[in-house]
DNA sequence: GTCTATACTCCGATAGAC
DNA sequence: GTCTATCGGAGTATAGAC
């Protein structure tokens, strides 16, 4: 009965880890304050502690949001194509300077990793198992053995993960566009794999 | 004419860069303090800014340390392994628990992208500036066109640091190891590219 | 050139009013 | 359930003794 309008309060819980998502991949996790966060969702810092226990535990739920919105893109190509074609597709839309310059709302794979490979285990178990999704999603659409599929889908995020990484890594605009264009060129489909 | 055994000013910055690619590495950019850098070299945090402008500063030199430090593993491979030999003995090296274990002293490439990402541009041109050095010494060692090779190149890196990246970011060992594993086996000689 | 001490800011977390 | 206010700790950077 209080005077706040409250609103429910799983919506302002997910606004919270909405803005969260987006600031973490942003900003990064250290540089990501409690303060900032409630800011961003429009609220002030002394509510926040009524949601989350601590900020580590927004941080994992934050890396599981990210993982989930960000996984979607993938998830909506027309599942007739498959293969080859996929993959060159794929890694078209996902080396792009428009992707590499929308770390907030972009692939949380190349945004997060850094700091989930400093996290603690909690972190990691949330980014393993959204990660998994993306290995299987892949997987499905590849057409040779499972575990060949599994082992080739392990090897194309390496690439896209690395070669986003890289170009947004570097000071060239030039460079960085020549990153990501090797990088989606290794998906060409390989007609003539035979030369030099 | 100091009391405190002046040694030289030159070896002491030095160590405290070396200590700080070493730090920065292992904790962050966010998350290591010059009081932790400054100890781990056995001075105290007050001497600092005799040595280094800034923090800033001192983190786009240790950038330019660590890449510098950590590029000297593949330079030293025999120069007669060349081409699809040479990518399957790096990855081989690369993409161990021992290297992912090891980021403090590991490739510089995957420990800093994800701060030099969000760094300012000074430490983008020297993450750049060593990015292309590895590029140069690997396209050396292809037999295709300069363009194919350098093309070859930033994908084989991006693969590289993308498979460590993630093999560092999950909680399993097993499933880490499978990553190393999947993404190296993308460089075993190609002799049979036609199954399935 | 390195030390100790400190000014100032920011952060995570808690207390208590409404 | 959200607010304002505050505690305690840590961080960057500076001042001044030796």
């Amino acid at each position: 009965m209080s005077r706040y309008k409250p609103g429910d309060k799983d919506k302002t819980r997910a606004r919270i880890l909405k803005e969260a998502s987006r600031l973490f991949r942003r900003e990064g996790a250290e540089s990501t304050s409690v303060a900032d966060v409630m800011e961003a969702a429009d609220l002030t810092v002394g509510g926040f502690y009524k949601h989350f226990e601590s900020k580590e535990e927004l941080f994992s739920e934050a890396v599981g949001e990210a993982l989930t919105s960000s996984r979607k893109l993938t998830k909506e190509i027309d599942p007739s194509i498959r293969g080859e074609d996929w993959q060159h597709l794929v890694s078209k839309i996902y080396l792009t300077p428009a992707h590499r310059d929308n770390v907030a709302r972009g692939c949380a794979l190349p945004a997060l990793s850094g700091d989930i490979a400093r996290a603690d285990q909690s972190a990691k178990e949330v980014f393993e198992a959204g990660l998994e999704k993306y290995i299987q999603g892949t997987a499905d659409r590849l057409d040779g053995t499972p575990e060949e599929n599994r082992q080739q889908a392990w090897a194309f995020w390496a690439s896209l993960v690395g070669g986003l990484l890289l170009s947004r890594s570097v000071a060239s605009d030039t460079l960085s566009r020549e990153i990501l264009e090797a990088c989606s060129a290794a998906f060409e489909t390989q007609d003539r794999e035979n030369e030099a």
